[in-house]
DNA sequence: GATCCACGGGAATACACGGATG
DNA sequence: CATCCGTGTATTCCCGTGGATC
C-alpha cells in the first residue's frame, strides 16, 4: 500500500467514508431500469409489441440468447415501461363492456419461470398482477383459479404475459406456457429461454434473437460501479472482468460483487488487483445464475449456506452429515437434497479420493456451479 | 373439506469390482 | 479374453403425510 492510498484511506475512515455506497447497483440480480447497450434488441422487441399501441393484441412471441446476454434486464424493463404507458389509457383491446373502475385497463406482467414453476403459481402470479383483489395462494384448484383469470381477462382489457426463464431444470418450458395460456381469451404471452428455437416444438413465429454481449460488458461494469462505489472502478479491471466474462454480463457483474465483497471486508477504500482476482476466481466457469440459487426453497438455500461451512473433498454421505448436525434436517433428506441439486446443476458431482470402500460403488464429491460468496451476501441481505 | 406443496422415508435402479464361467 | 454374476454402495425415483391456506 503507497503512501497517498493510506491516506486516501484515512481520510475515507474519517469521513465514515464506504468503498460501496449502493450495493443494490452492483447486484449482479437486479436491473437496471435501463439496461446498458441493447438498443437493437429493444426496438426489435418493439416491433414485435407493435400491435399494442393500436390496441390490438400482438402475436404470442419468443425471446432468445444465451446466458448473460441481458435477457431478463431487457424484458424486465420493458415489461414495466410498457405497463406503465398503458396504465395511463383504457383500451378496447377486449370486447367485454363491464366497466370496472380500477382495473379495468391492458395490463403487461412479467413473471419469472424460477419462481412461477407450476400452472398453479402461473396462473396464481398472473391473476395477482392483473386484478386488486386478493388471490388465494392455495386451497384453491388450478382449474377454479384459470376460471378466475379468463373472467377477470374478460372483463378488463387482456394482458400481454411475458415469461423469463423458460426450459430451465424443474421449471416450465415454452410449452408448457402455451398450455397454460392457450385456452383463455385476451392473454398474448412472450417467452423468454436460452433454447434456440429450432430446438422447440411450436415456437411462436415472432422472435427475437438477443446475441451474447461482446465490448459492452465493460460499460456494463462502468456504469454499475460509478453507482455503486464511492470510488472509481480502474478501467485496467473493468477490462480485465469484462476480458475473463467473455461476453457474460451476469458473470461480470459477479466477480465485480465479489471483489467488492473481499475489498470492502478487508476495509479498502477502493477495490485493487488482488480483490479483482479472488472476485474472478470466485465464479466458476459456466456456472448457473445466482438467482437461481436464490429462487431455491428456503430449505434448500439453507443447506446450500451451510455447504459452504462444510469440508471441501470429502463423500456427499459425509457432507450431508455434517450439515444434517447444524440443521434440523435429516441426513437422508440432505443428502436427497444434494443429489437433486446436483442433477439441476446448481452442485456437480465430483470424483473424491477420500473414503473409498473397498467395494461398492465409488462414493463422490459435490461442488457448487455458482458463485458463493455473491449468493451468501445476497443471502443474508434478503432475509 | 379441498388444494398445493415441501419433506421424509424408503423402494427401485445404477454402478463398481472381483471372481466365476463359457 | 469377453461376459456374466453376486455383493455392496451410490443414486434416483416415487409416494404418503402434514402444514398452511382458503
Amino acid at each position: 500500500m503507497d503512501l497517498s492510498e493510506r491516506i486516501e484511506r484515512r481520510r475515507l475512515h474519517r469521513s465514515g467514508e464506504r468503498l460501496v455506497v449502493n450495493w443494490e447497483a452492483l447486484n449482479p440480480v437486479a436491473h437496471l431500469d435501463e439496461p446498458v447497450g441493447r438498443e437493437s434488441v429493444f426496438e426489435a422487441l418493439l416491433d414485435a409489441v407493435d400491435p399494442l399501441f393500436d390496441n390490438v393484441l400482438p402475436p404470442n412471441a419468443y425471446v432468445w440468447g444465451p446466458a448473460g446476454s441481458g435477457k431478463s434486464a431487457i424484458v424486465t424493463a420493458l415489461a414495466s415501461a410498457l405497463d406503465a404507458e398503458l396504465s395511463g389509457r383504457r383500451t378496447t383491446i377486449s370486447t367485454a363492456t363491464r366497466a370496472e373502475s380500477s382495473f379495468d385497463r391492458f395490463h403487461v406482467v412479467y413473471l419469472d419461470a424460477r419462481r412461477a414453476t407450476s400452472q398453479f403459481q402461473i396462473y396464481q402470479r398472473t391473476l395477482d398482477a392483473v386484478t386488486d383483489a386478493n388471490v388465494p395462494e392455495s386451497g384453491v384448484g388450478t382449474t377454479q383459479l384459470r376460471e378466475r383469470l379468463e373472467s377477470t381477462l374478460a372483463s378488463s382489457g387482456g394482458a400481454l404475459v411475458v415469461v423469463d426463464h423458460l426450459g430451465e431444470p424443474n421449471g416450465p418450458s415454452l410449452s408448457a406456457v402455451r398450455e397454460a395460456f392457450e385456452p383463455l381469451d385476451g392473454v398474448s404471452w412472450v417467452g423468454v429461454g436460452r433454447t434456440p428455437p429450432e430446438d422447440l416444438a411450436a415456437v411462436p413465429a415472432t422472435q427475437v434473437h438477443v446475441p451474447a454481449y461482446n465490448y459492452e460488458v465493460v460499460d456494463i461494469l462502468t456504469v454499475r460501479s460509478g453507482l455503486g462505489l464511492s470510488n472509481r472502478l480502474d478501467h485496467r479491471h473493468a477490462r480485465q472482468i469484462a476480458e475473463w466474462a467473455g461476453g457474460n454480463a451476469h458473470d461480470a457483474l459477479a466477480a465485480l460483487f465479489n471483489a467488492a465483497v473481499v475489498a470492502d471486508s478487508n476495509g479498502a477504500t477502493r477495490i485493487r488487483s488482488d480483490d479483482v482476482e479472488a472476485g474472478i476466481a470466485a465464479v466458476p466457469r459456466d456456472g448457473v445464475p445466482v438467482d437461481r440459487v436464490l429462487a431455491l426453497s428456503e430449505t434448500e438455500r439453507r443447506v446450500l449456506e451451510l455447504l459452504d461451512a462444510t469440508e471441501r473433498e470429502t463423500t456427499i454421505d459425509a457432507t450431508a452429515e455434517e450439515i444434517a448436525a447444524r440443521s434440523n434436517l435429516t441426513s437422508g433428506t440432505v443428502k436427497r437434497l444434494l443429489y437433486e441439486l446436483a442433477q439441476t446443476g446448481i452442485l456437480e458431482r465430483i470424483q473424491v479420493t477420500v473414503g473409498r470402500e473397498a467395494a461398492g460403488r465409488h462414493p463422490s464429491g459435490i461442488e457448487p456451479q455458482f458463485s458463493v460468496p455473491t449468493f451468501v451476501r445476497l443471502q443474508e441481505r434478503y432475509q
